[in-house]
DNA sequence: ATGACCATGTCGCATGGA
């Protein structure tokens, strides 16, 4: 089974590009964010159309998940326990969503972006991850489960262009990475990182072309390859038992109308008999 | 070449992204 999270930047703007690169790459799951839309606008026929069924979650123009299978999709759950809320009135946001997909518990989580170190939107970044790290230690062990999305935390000074540039900035501070580095705590271990990387067989998807899954819009970023490596899968222990691949598409930030984001794949075994 | 922000709501600029 291939299971991919892939932040869109907007389902409504990618919508057949998105499908496109699922049939092309022969993958069963994506989980998805920042879909930017209210379900009722979601573009849910050009999915189904393509065999997935489909859950979203989205309130407005900001945020949204959703997780598309072709494997089976049962037991949604919009929103974790202890969530944290934000704005006003103060709501759990469409940050995180819950499916059984093929006989794996998917999350698909877009970590709040946390602004400024000052601003209180990083208190509630790190307030978010703590939330989610509690609540997964609560989850079943038993149950293979990934946990996947846009991290919006640099694991390493390696995992950034430049980490001088991103000191005193998000997404590469101590706090931040201890935060993401407690999901092992949990029973969570990265399953992305650089050194997991390989090659998917009878895919374009190339395995060990780079590391970095985030190019910003501006500035040149992606040509000079200054990026990030924000969107990770944490996965519990009967999960990562089964993983044989893990590969970066770094093909889909080329060309008109990309995303400033790229699929993260994951391939796994059917589970061991018995 | 992979190329000099993009997407949203709501119309022309504000907001968020990272």
């Amino acid at each position: 089974m291939r299971l991919a999270t892939w932040n869109v930047n907007s389902i409504r703007a990618r919508a057949e590009r998105v499908v496109a690169w699922l049939e092309r790459s022969d993958v069963d799951v994506l989980a998805m964010q920042e879909t930017k839309t209210r379900d009722d606008a979601f573009p849910y026929l050009s999915f189904e159309a393509a065999g997935y069924e489909v859950a979203h979650r989205g309130t407005s123009q900001w945020n949204g998940v959703a997780i598309v299978s072709r494997v089976g999709l049962s037991d949604v759950e919009i929103g974790f326990a202890g969530q944290p809320t934000w704005g006003e009135p103060a709501a759990a946001e469409a940050r995180a969503l819950g499916a059984t997909c093929g006989g794996v518990r998917v999350w698909s989580v877009y970590v709040p972006n946390g602004r400024a170190l000052e601003d209180p939107h990083y208190a509630y970044k790190l307030a978010w991850l703590g939330a989610l790290r509690d609540a997964a230690a609560g989850w079943p062990t038993t149950d293979p489960t990934v946990v996947v999305g846009d991290w919006n935390v640099a694991p390493t000074d390696d995992d950034v262009w430049d980490p001088a540039y991103y000191a005193g900035r998000t997404h590469t501070s101590p706090p931040e990475r201890a935060a993401l580095a407690a999901m092992a705590d949990a029973g969570y271990t990265e399953l992305t990182a650089p050194t997991a990387l390989t090659a998917l067989t009878g895919s374009r998807t190339s395995g060990t072309a780079g590391r970095f899954t985030y190019w910003d819009y501006q500035r040149l970023a992606f040509p000079k390859n200054r990026g990030m490596r924000i969107d990770l899968a944490f996965g519990n222990a009967a999960f990562a038992q089964r993983l044989t691949a893990v590969a970066i598409d770094r093909e889909e930030r080329k060309g008109k109308g990309a995303s400033d984001h790229v699929p993260v794949v994951l391939e796994i075994a059917a589970p061991a008999p018995g």
